[in-house]
DNA sequence: ACATTTTACTGATTTAAATCAATAGTTTTA
DNA sequence: TAAAACTATTGATTTAAATCAGTAAAATGT
């Protein structure tokens, strides 16, 4: 552990600035101190936001895949974000030699995984309304960890994270909040209804 | 190692014998010595194929994440398979003892990783002709491994693998058909025209 | 060997959601 | 501070793909 304190640097980076840019080499494993970032995917005429990541998680643990030196997506802050970046050879070695250490790494992998089912399910099977709820839903339980939240997100970055285009997003929000599902207040998002937007998410 | 070999069970499941059912408990880790199965989630009234995994491959690492004893999809057989079932304490055991072999763990969960972010792409962001290309060259490269192959997967099959319906799995393969890209003789499917695939599958 | 169920296929119809178009309101930036 | 560049919103139109409906062909069970 000492290894990686002594050989990690510290970097702040400004809202909209990237991270990390898609086919790209990887020299080291990101961790995110403070802030919020989005990593995302770059096609010829429109994006997909794979997930958004807060404070206190790893960005590309994907990436110390042995052999695998490139990135496989692209990441950008939301905020100012202070990353901490290790050395991916440094921490290589650690998993090798830390069993521990290794494990722990296992049950985030894995625990990223079980999440992605889920919304994999969720962007293929369920439609608009059920998307958009979900997505409302993994906001304020697993990113902001409140009921209402500063969106700091646009339109156009909640269709690129429920795969839908960005009218669709402004209509599916008017309707929660006709509704009286959710409030809205500027940037400022609110939960009213938990239980419904539950249902909503889970009939799809 | 030889914890494990004195831990493991073998089984042999028929096809369409279900290894594991999603939400009940998991007891062990599912290594495929012989056959070829399918991972899914079942919807109200459809299914997702999560992934198809052949031989020589572990079913249910994300189930190894400590505290978690509940399947998160089902697995069934595709055909007679061979399954070794290894204690999930004895694999927990091992990961926390044994760098390298935690090590090589990661690896599987990195490249599986990698592999669900195209493929999440691919059913968002494409449509029809580029899902089904995508299906057919994940088929041939990383599941069968050639260029044709018999196929003991039905239409509806392809169709939860692409997120589609039966009706435009059955629409497309004829459209690949007539445009020599594919034939199709019998189950047997072979790709003809490979580069022409890729295309439609960069192309979407 | 026959009946039943599942699968394959085709064409017509419907529909969910994207795209298009146009305006007003906000940020950026020069 | 003015201009340019995004962002939000609304309604009308288009379209990709699902659903529906019906038939033929396999596969499965008894």
């Amino acid at each position: 552990m000492a290894l990686i304190e002594e050989n990690q640097v510290e970097i702040k980076y400004k809202k909209g600035e990237v991270l990390c840019k898609h086919g790209t080499f990887v020299s080291h494993v990101i961790f995110l101190q403070t802030g919020l970032i989005k990593v995302y995917l770059e096609g010829e005429h429109d994006t997909l936001i794979l997930k958004i990541i807060p404070a206190g998680n790893l960005v590309n643990l994907s990436s110390v895949l042995k052999g695998n030196n490139i990135f496989h997506y692209s990441a950008a802050a939301y905020e100012e974000t202070i990353a901490i970046l290790i050395d991916i050879k440094i921490f290589r070695h650690l998993l090798n030699t830390n069993a521990p250490f290794a494990a722990s790494i296992i049950d985030i992998l894995c625990e990223n995984s079980i999440q992605t089912f889920g919304r994999f399910f969720s962007l293929t099977h369920k439609q608009l309304y059920g998307r958009l709820a979900d997505i409302l839903l993994c906001l304020a339980e697993r990113i902001f960890k409140a009921m209402n939240f500063e969106l700091n997100i646009t339109r156009k970055e909640l269709a690129e994270l429920s795969g839908m285009s960005t009218e669709s997003v402004i209509r599916m929000l008017k309707k929660f909040k006709d509704d009286r599902i959710i409030s809205m207040d500027e940037k400022k998002i609110s939960i009213i209804d938990y239980d419904k937007l539950y249902q909503i998410s889970q009939f799809g």
